[in-house]
DNA sequence: GCCGAATGGACTAATCTCGAACCATTGGAG
DNA sequence: CTCCAATGGTTCGAGATTAGTCCATTCGGC
């Protein structure tokens, strides 16, 4: 027997260059309206050590960011760089091309490992003991993606979804949570938002918080399934 | 409402410098047994070009592993970088000093995670169709931990919950579950590998695997659950 | 109207990291 | 015995990245 989990563990210790990568968290956090448009990101200083690169590749990646628009940066006391990005209507063959350019073995990697992680987070959260704090924010995030103008779906989405790794309360799933969300974005972006949709996410949504509330892994496990899988289906149809 | 969640994207994009990082990735390596006592590590050009750094900084990492004793690196054709580590048994004290050196914050969120994920992998994996060679793998895998000699257990043990991960064909939940596991090595290592430890194990283990054999999720986040919850409550004890 | 605080903008020297080329050692094949 | 291939050992210049410092702009408060 060879070692064929060598790989696990000796896998690229860095994803690529600091300036690129800060690019396309950037330009994530845009995309998912993580900052809203019209609000800006936090101050360089702060945001590079949150980011934990210099300065000065963090104002490259801005700068890179203003040149495609998506940021309007501003001097002065209350300046910054603001967002201006603007959802584009999904637009017929959007989503083929997305799927085509991401590949399908990729594809394939980005789905599991989000039902991996969500369904994950969803029993851990389910098998705890909550606060009323707890309960009373996830029911919030319930009712703003059920009470979400078109144009804020998606972002409060984003927001409910990953709630429900945050309120485990581990950083580290919190994180994962993300990168799971980060690497579907531009497919879910390029779904349009239906009615007929909206109303089934919103009736599994309400699944998956109750089965949470109630303490339920078993049914939590069931609703995120039945919840991802709709979208992932979808998806994989494009790889036949 | 502000944006608890804007950490979860502003997140560092990198861990640290490359040497340190890669350092720590090796030693979790031989840790763990990945790369077995007496083995050798991939050739220098190869290895480098796996964990997507340059030789020059991956010759720091190994020479500082050649200092401290973990590597013997011998030149000339068939030279390499050979694993001396020898895992030392675990002393009383040494539990509570590892789990007081992590913290408890960090402790949580290491076994929060680890249960998040490998919950989430082993439903995903019980709900999708194995080909005989995958439950063979599987099964192959299982023995392999029950024949295990004292030395080799924690080794075909880590083999053996990573194969879980990785017959998803998810390259990043398998990552995800590397990493995951390298987050309570040091725990783990800590813990002596007694007969009544080893046979609960064992049970559990085949509880899993049965689960997934018959594809079935729900049996196989309880059996995860009850294996992992055994491990986090009693590292959990040290922090009261 | 001036000042101070908060912000982006620009520069520098030091360090890290990389790619590439070349050297040194070893052991097997012929 | 000689040569060759596989491996570690070494060096160098280029580019990326950093920490630190100071400058420029803007706006609210005095």
């Amino acid at each position: 027997m060879s070692e064929p989990q060598l790989v696990a563990f000796l896998r690229p210790v860095r994803a690529g260059n600091a300036f690129e990568e800060t690019v396309e968290r950037l330009l994530q956090a845009i995309k998912l309206g993580v900052v809203a448009p019209g609000e800006k990101l936090p101050a360089e200083r702060e945001l590079a050590a949150q980011l934990g690169i210099s300065r000065v590749t963090l104002r490259e990646a801005i700068r890179a960011l203003q040149d495609a628009g998506h940021l309007d940066v501003r001097r002065g006391r209350y300046g910054g760089a603001f967002v201006v990005y603007e959802q584009p209507l999904p637009r017929h063959g959007d989503l083929r091309r997305a799927v085509i350019e991401m590949g399908p073995s990729e594809l394939a990697d980005a789905l599991t490992f989000r039902m991996a992680i969500e369904c994950g987070a969803a029993q851990v959260l389910a098998a705890m003991e909550l606060t009323e704090d707890q309960r009373a924010t996830l029911e919030r995030r319930l009712a703003d993606v059920n009470d979400a103008a078109p144009a804020d779906y998606r972002r409060l989405d984003t927001a409910f979804h990953l709630s429900i790794a945050e309120l485990t309360g581990s950083a580290l799933l919190t994180a994962a949570g993300a990168d799971a969300r980060m690497r579907v974005t531009d497919l879910l972006n390029a779904i349009p938002v239906l009615g007929p949709n909206i109303d089934h996410a919103a009736a599994q949504h309400a699944a998956m918080v109750a089965a949470i509330l109630a303490g339920d892994p078993e049914a939590a496990r069931k609703a995120v399934v039945e919840h991802l899988e709709g979208t992932a289906a979808l998806l994989r149809a494009f790889l036949a």
